[in-house]
DNA sequence: CTATTACATGCGAAATTTCACATATGTTTT
DNA sequence: AAAACATATGTGAAATTTCGCATGTAATAG
């Protein structure tokens, strides 16, 4: 895993609010964080698939929903990085992550 | 510092290895990193003066020269990821590290 | 089998980032 | 003061990334 493109996954506000909400909520499937990031599908859907081919998430359908979670096969210093910026950052994803914890707790979805 | 800027900033070859190296060194003036990077003057100091307007490097004068060390306000957590990167990573900046003490141990510059 | 729901992707346009060259600024040397 | 050296920046072109729309694929429901 080359690190510069490691960071350049990190380096776009879709992936990046994907990959804490994703952190902090161990899974999600795509329509999760299309509500909860207010995006439209192909985009969410599309950012998600670079980080799947970068490793640094893995993806397991179940049903109708596709559910992403960390690679636990991630070297340790950037699952690491990935948790540091989560706790460390949880107003810039704060909207985001309540959005989806009432979206969940509704019964309209997944 | 929005996590999602500080992530754009190490997202480009040439800023990740300057930052790296200046980890590893503590500090580096701009010349030394041209030569260990093998870039041409303006791009080095273009891509430093963006690290420094981010409030990630500093910058200090020195005679002639202009040294650049990483800030030391910046959030704990960006430290850490600088330094884990640049830890877990050495294969990837390895050649440029030894042009830089190569460089520096000749009386040619600095 | 058909319709519907959830997700993925091809593709050209738009936006952003990076680059190269020229030139400007600041410092020392002579 | 002029020349030389180290660094910074203006500017437009080139490269890369992101977006939006249309369309394709996979699974379930009826």
């Amino acid at each position: 895993m080359d690190p510069c493109t490691f960071f350049k996954c990190l380096a776009d506000d879709t992936r990046l609010k994907s990959l804490l909400l994703i952190a902090k909520t161990d899974e999600a499937c795509v329509c999760d964080l299309m509500q909860a990031l207010e995006l439209d599908q192909p985009k969410t859907s599309r950012h998600l698939a670079q980080l799947r081919k970068c490793d640094i998430l893995i993806d397991e359908r179940r049903g109708k929903w596709v559910f992403y979670k960390l690679n636990p096969a991630l070297p340790q210093w950037a699952k690491d990085v990935i948790v540091k910026a989560a706790e460390n950052n949880s107003e810039y994803f704060r909207p985001a992550l309540q959005k989806l914890i009432k979206s969940r707790s509704s019964l309209s979805c997944c």
